[in-house]
DNA sequence: TATGAATGAGAATTCATTCAT
DNA sequence: CATGAATGAATTCTCATTCAT
């Protein structure tokens, strides 16, 4: 008995982790397509499973947006860390800009997440995380002479960040488009 | 005396035209401060004003989101026309940027103001004629020789809208920073 | 210029008689088109006078609805009195109720007005005014046998102001349709 | 085990029915007593739930105004189809008009509906259902040599929806009133 | 005096969140 | 545990009525 109960509990919570990611998927996708305004019975229907149970894996909707925001950041990040080790850094980071094209999912997410005060904390680790990444990558650049030594990586997330915005907002998804703005911001940023 | 009359009904509407400047600076500001999402009753108390006299000057919040936009646009443009016979138009274009009074505010209300497809037709003519004012001057800092060619009035539009976001949003509201950006925006689409 | 003032305070009078006549007579118009619901505004317009000239003449719209149900009942009553005399008393009866076409909007605004408890006693009393006149037409039917003695102006006033709700209601406007309803109420009461 | 399921469901339908119930029968009071201008938070107050509840049962206030109606449309045609076998044809209808369910209430509530335009089909479906359970007792009523050849049923609800509507907004509720007019309508159509 | 402007109260409706089942 | 139902707070907007001009 006592190896059957933690076998369903771990059941449980299995179940539990599927739904949760279910949400996290749906809020993502949904987030994505219409904006972080977007209410909880439709991310709960798209998951496939009733609003209670949205409120089950997140404290309130907030925590939830703030969910989606650590998670692209984790995902992103490790994006970047797969790239640490490219033999052409300034190409690696020209095809991560142009490759982050849901970006505007997570950047309203962040800062929806920030203007609300809630989960800061994690939600500033990840983010630090990633930038951590970033900058190496970024220093690498650097060091092939192809970045200026002065730019920074705020630099970097002030000038592509805001071209994802506005690109995400015009509902621009050409690929080619982000590539060339890839281009442009590191331009800005070029020795 | 026929000349009297128009002066007592102008008398009239001088209150209402006051009311709605300060409607409309106070819907600038909040939006400014807090987004597009603030509620009438916000906008009327900052303004000074009741929720209904809001309703007197604009049909609906979404005509009051397109009144702001457009003025902001306009505001901005004659500030670019005021500056289109600068000696040097490079620099002219740089302080502009610096000083930018389309931020946050404008573009949100941009957005929201196209998203809602209300008074589309004043608001596009608003960001067409400001944008061929930056457009000439962006074109005479080509004839200096300062900025490429091949680089649009879209391309600076995307980069500098999207680094006042990022700025606003951060709540960077350093002028050295701003200009900074400015700098590196124009860098971005340098001959 | 004893003799001058009164003559201009009179001028005024006519002037905030002949206003109150034009918003009387809108109120009735509007009123029988669209109900007694329709907002102070539209009356104001249809009148050709400000909203606050509305309030000159009539303490409230209660009031206004109440005066407008006053003039109807004494418009009424007068084409009844007309008709006391008449030689065939059921004919004119008939007469009578198949021209009261326009009922709907007394009925409605009799309605409204008592409901409200405002401005009762000049009401009342115009009703009274005018069910004492049709009762002297009804009983010079009586005295013709056409009407049954037990009969009653109440009756007379259940069924045909019930009819005539109903037709304005379905919108019928068609004066057979008027005719031939009068006719069934007063069989309905014949002797 | 099947057959448990679809009755857990119908367990937690079962409050949301009861529930929606209570709306029906307390917007069906208010809506008699007031009329149908009567806001929603009183609905919900004499229904004893909140105010979002009334929503979550009917989309909007003029859903649940044609939702009155056609339950009271559809309790009458059941008390006249209860009738359709009586032998006194002529008595079954004098006294489903004497105690006529259908008043004021289904009779505001009905042009409501109509004049929003909302719901319109199952409204005209009740109300030509019950017309024609009407009229198949008003046929057997000829048939009896009681009636008019050339009546309607049309006639009738002229009649009688008037009657109604007037002793409704009288406050009589007085039965033997209602049972006396209910007699001088079936006079109108005497035979 | 007559007017357009201003206003607070209140209407319908939606949403994030909590409970009973 | 998961769910649909319930809810109060908030939002947009309208209206009868009062005031400054």
């Amino acid at each position: 008995m006592s190896a059957v109960e933690p076998a369903v509990e771990t059941a449980k919570r299995s179940d539990a982790v599927r739904n949760r990611r279910r949400v996290l998927a749906a809020a993502e996708a949904v987030f994505a397509e219409r904006g972080v305004d977007v209410g909880v019975p439709e991310i709960a229907e798209r998951a496939g499973v009733g609003k209670a149970t949205v409120y089950r894996s997140f404290p309130s909707k907030e925590h939830l947006v703030a969910a989606v925001a650590v998670a692209r950041l984790e995902d992103f990040e490790q994006r970047v860390r797969a790239q640490l080790d490219a033999p052409d850094a300034w190409q690696a980071l020209h095809d991560l800009l142009a490759d982050s094209a849901v970006r505007q999912c997570a950047d309203r997410a962040i800062t929806a997440a920030l203007a609300s005060g809630v989960a800061q904390e994690p939600l500033a680790a990840a983010r630090a995380s990633m930038w951590a990444a970033v900058s190496a990558l970024l220093d690498r650049a650097k060091a092939e002479g192809r970045i200026a030594p002065e730019a920074t990586v705020a630099d970097l997330r002030v000038l592509w960040a805001g071209v994802a915005r506005v690109l995400a907002a015009d509902g621009n998804a050409d690929p080619a488009a982000w590539r060339r703005y890839a281009g442009l911001v590191l331009r800005a940023l070029a020795a």
